[in-house]
DNA sequence: GAGCATTAATTGCCTAAGCAATTAATATTA
DNA sequence: TAATATTAATTGCTTAGGCAATTAATGCTC
């Protein structure tokens, strides 16, 4: 059923920005559970669950976490800054925020120079909470990483690095500074 | 005000089952974004996110293509079976199923051996969109690991299968065999 | 400076996952 | 067989994320 016509619009058909030499997968064999992507997402299940299962008493999702600590090294300070470091809707984030709020781990302030935005300020006990984060997160990761040796470990993220940029080349920029075709 | 007596319950004190003997990530100097699990999670969101755009011809979502895909190949035919495959918890099969009965992709079909059991069947639609899943899988995947040499990719999995065993060692079992003491 | 565009935050509507309780059917056991 | 336990599926409640409007404030431009 396959025509030569292979995909039209789409970034399928491109010559590719980093030639796929070798084809890992086909679709006729193909069985997900030996996978990479299946493989990781049932790593970050897991390391998911135990750091939300050892932040439980400080109250932290595993939501919440990251944008608790993105506000305590003061990377972010507004609902905007927030949702783009925590790679989240502003929508999302408003109402985590919210629920941070109800907690009494932060508190919003409206700011003075532009009135539009709104300031996020951690409370004593959001302080307090996010001073255990990271902890947590080396614990975790380095108990996950046990049997590693150090030429491994960075093998492996070096290994991340190149499919993370694999990832980044191949994303249709949804705002193309080029076409003044899409409303 | 930390008392010698370390993390009373939890596992966090242990001697650890697989002897961490190196300490990658320290709490004092920790930056999330240089982090596996950071790295991790980039490209999970990226793969899936393009994942879905593939799909969304056929109108399967991130969550509904791995359910209908084992139903597709026979490996789950029930909701808790459908819900254990697809690691997630019945309630959310349940109402996941009731999206992709609405899109006209499968249907409930009370067993008659057991009537507790409802057994989910494809429709003829359901078939046809399940039938280009794994492609899609593929191409994904194939162009993530662009660059990747056959060594290299085997010894990705290879740190990955690392990590998913110790997470696995890690888990504290919910339901230990050893205590009658839970209702 | 008035009108228009942009920006920040919020809200509504959807999909989605976890947990706990509930209901119905089947198993077990006394 | 009658009482009890277990199992399968569902439903209510919560957290959570994406997208599209909406509102309010600020910038830009004529």
């Amino acid at each position: 059923m396959k025509t030569p016509i292979e995909t039209p619009a789409v970034d399928n058909a491109d010559p590719s920005p980093v030639s796929p030499a070798i084809t890992f997968y086909e679709a006729d064999r193909y069985l997900p559970e030996e996978s990479v992507g299946y493989l990781m997402r049932r790593i970050l299940n897991m390391v998911s669950s135990e750091v939300e299962r050892q932040l439980e008493p400080s109250g932290l999702t595993n939501a919440q976490w990251l944008p608790l600590y993105k506000l305590s090294i003061g990377m972010a300070s507004t609902v905007a800054e927030l949702a783009f470091e925590s790679q989240v809707d502003a929508g999302a984030m408003t109402r985590l925020l919210d629920r941070l709020e109800a907690k009494g781990l932060c508190q919003r302030v409206r700011s003075l120079s532009d009135r539009r935005v709104v300031n996020i300020e951690l409370t004593e006990a959001g302080r307090q909470a996010a001073a255990g984060i990271p902890a947590v997160l080396c614990q975790v990761q380095n108990t996950h990483l046990a049997g590693f040796n150090a030429e491994e470990f960075e093998a492996l993220k070096g290994f991340l690095r190149r499919i993370y940029n694999n990832a980044q080349a191949s994303i249709v920029p949804p705002i193309s500074t080029g076409g003044p075709h899409e409303a």
